[in-house]
DNA sequence: CCATATAGTTCAGAACACATACTAATTCCC
DNA sequence: GGGAATTAGTATGTGTTCTGAACTATATGG
């Protein structure tokens, strides 16, 4: 048995302890759940002297604030409710091919404050289009200021394949962009954010936000489908985000529905994205008015749909079919039993549901209840959500990083 | 952000730290490295110190040997030398339709001991195919007694759904099993195992001996897919087994590789089972002798391939083609690059990788370069290595179990 | 008003890794 | 051949952290 990894490759030091301590005790807090001590120590197996330092410490930090004495009748003295402080924030902000969006949520989920701006991004410079988005971002940096919420980090979202750790965008095929350098753009939106600004993959934020601040209240493993221009996609397994061993897993746009189908922009043939990607569910439908924004096209094809229309009911039924074929295969291949679909599918949901849950049948019968087939409501502000919930739960992962 | 599970559940104690280390310690120890004190202190960033009082831990365990002092003509003290105790070993079973095998595996990777015997097992009664494994199972593990190899524990590989916590089989659809419970005929097998004998899935073991005993030196994310009657697989993703959230995953025989095609056992359509299973492409290359084994006419297969046989050829091509969709597939949801196949496809190698290149190749270009696709070379012995391999890992991770 | 129950704090004790100083065993070089 | 230099491994004191038991604080119930 050569090189048999069993353990991690850093030295565990008696420090280590309080930091994974720590962290606990703060998962046992939320929004307003009015957690006390007493009511932590017996939910993690910590003794009541541990919680009350950890507490002590996880106060300092400011994600944590007392509530004040809980009078809930019983007998006994009465515990304090601990809950995690709204006052402290992250900024998330999403560049797509036809909007910016840039938001705040608290530690409470809220969004706070949210700007979405129309822009045609398609082939338009990286240097242009970051200061469009930073000219936004300043505005709900400053409301959140004056609103006395400290921004602790943040997170961007791009349609297409990143590298987090050096701020760089590999390519981003819908956008034009290819090898875009964005850590000093990223660096210079919040002043001062002890968690940074990270990038992140749209779609792969989007899951996420579906996680925390969508459907994630029931489903802890799903597939997140979303339908831009492209067809992007993200694993969500044991509530946390499956990235791969590159960091590039869900690229469900890119599996192959129909071997005998056409050429895809990846090369390939017969990817999903081949047959239900904004550009092919248009055509299919035969809403081809090449002058007007996608965005435009695509309202035309909800109104169609909503007015009955022939074509563009089967256009749906054929996406929703090749969809059931991904999420087949998606099932088998990770064990998922549950979908969560985003961006346009969200918004053809009505038509495309049928065809998804008869397709989902026809392929592989009972894999995927009908129960389990959810679609986003976040619209617009999902990946941004993601984004930043992403830089809250570094914050949460990693308290200690806030005491001096 | 509700439920923002950030950290582990459980409360992290001071002794924890040790159990990390020991593993830590325990992870820079090979079968034959000669790892000295001081450069496991060097490689790990434990001080000498921590790493001798570990090391002496480790001693006790009897994972661990002492070689003596290693003469290497460098100048100062020298080093003693530790290596794995290749007298500790696990016991491997594997039980599939048309045989049975048993091994022992040593610390060191070497295949002690192992028998295989042709059997007929579809259909047959578990309990009756579960006594004469355990009499292969006695051979081995009073070979391995008498050349003083210590079994720590043991796995049993099968061609189905299991539950290893409850020693379950939920189905074997080619050995005709449902809901057999295995547990007790598990606990007979070893004496005293301190880390028990575990049930897996016969594709997942095999992935996993591929990783440890076969282009696992190579490999640390990839597909195995395993061509049997059925066609299995496992995910191996950063040198682990990536089992999903119920513990299906890799289950690539019924990725849909062929939306249009015919019904599968598993009552969805078109998956690659149907397409590149031992009975679909016996039945392709038109060898349909019904009355011989199904191993017999695998042979057969193989003949007419090296004969030149045209149908034969088209048949196994067939296969490749397909295969390639499903690794293309698996490769975009997941972010692999590399496959390696077992089973009947790693005997059909020769002829079958042109076609799952040219496949590959047409479906995503430059995804899996031609020197990541690998063909196994472990034979009738993988599942149960691997099925091994993975005890003796359950015992490299948790060192601390064979302490007083 | 006192018994009882629950919340939270204080303090001694044990486990552990670390830093430093030590001993042990070898090679280099005059 | 013997001391200097070098590297391996051990011994000891310190700081961190959890635990458990004793303690204080604050409520309800009769």
């Amino acid at each position: 048995m050569r090189e048999h990894g069993a353990a991690s490759t850093t030295p565990g030091r008696v420090g280590d302890v309080r930091r994974q301590n720590l962290a606990l005790v703060l998962g046992n807090i939320g929004p307003d759940t009015r957690a006390t001590r007493a009511d932590i120590a017996a939910a993690t197996g910590l003794t009541k002297a541990s919680v009350s330092s950890l507490v002590a410490e996880l106060l300092e930090t400011g994600l944590v604030e007392e509530l004040g004495v809980t009078r809930d009748g019983e007998r006994g003295r009465p515990g304090v409710g601990l809950a995690l402080d709204a006052r402290r924030g992250a900024l998330g902000a999403e560049i797509n091919v036809d909007y910016l969006a840039v938001g705040v949520v608290d530690l409470h989920g809220t969004l706070r404050f949210h700007e979405v701006a129309d822009a045609e991004n398609r082939g338009r410079d990286a240097e242009d289009v970051l200061g469009e988005l930073s000219a936004l971002a300043r505005r709900c940096v400053e409301a959140a200021q004056t609103a006395g919420v400290t921004l602790l980090g943040g997170g961007l979202a791009v349609p297409g394949l990143v590298n987090p750790a050096r701020g760089t965008v590999l390519t981003a095929p819908n956008l034009g962009w290819r090898d875009a350098d964005l850590s000093t753009a990223l660096g210079g939106l919040i002043p001062d954010a002890p968690f940074g600004v990270v990038l992140s993959n749209e779609a792969n934020s989007a899951a996420l936000a579906e996680l925390w601040y969508g459907h994630g209240a029931s489903l802890r493993d799903y597939l997140f489908i979303s339908g831009e221009v492209g067809v992007g996609g993200g694993l969500v397994i044991g509530s946390e985000l499956f990235a791969g061993p590159q960091g590039y897993a869900g690229e469900v746009g890119h599996v192959v529905v129909e071997p005998g189908g056409r050429r895809c922009s990846c090369g390939g043939r017969g990817c999903l994205e081949t047959v239900a990607g904004q550009e092919a569910i248009l055509a299919a439908a035969g809403i081809t008015d090449g002058g007007s924004t996608t965005a435009a096209r695509m309202s035309a094809l909800q109104a169609a749909l909503g007015a009955g229309d022939a074509q563009a009911m089967s256009a749906v039924e054929r996406a929703g079919h090749y969809l059931g074929i991904a999420v087949v295969s998606a099932g088998r291949l990770v064990d998922l039993s549950a979908v969560v679909l985003g961006g346009h599918f969200a918004a053809l949901g009505t038509w495309i549901r049928p065809a998804l849950l008869s397709s989902l049948d026809g392929f592989a019968p009972g894999l995927v209840p009908a129960d389990r087939v959810a679609f986003s409501e976040l619209g617009t502000t999902a990946a941004l959500r993601g984004a930043a919930g992403g830089a809250l739960l570094r914050a949460l992962a990693a308290p200690y990083e806030l005491l001096p």
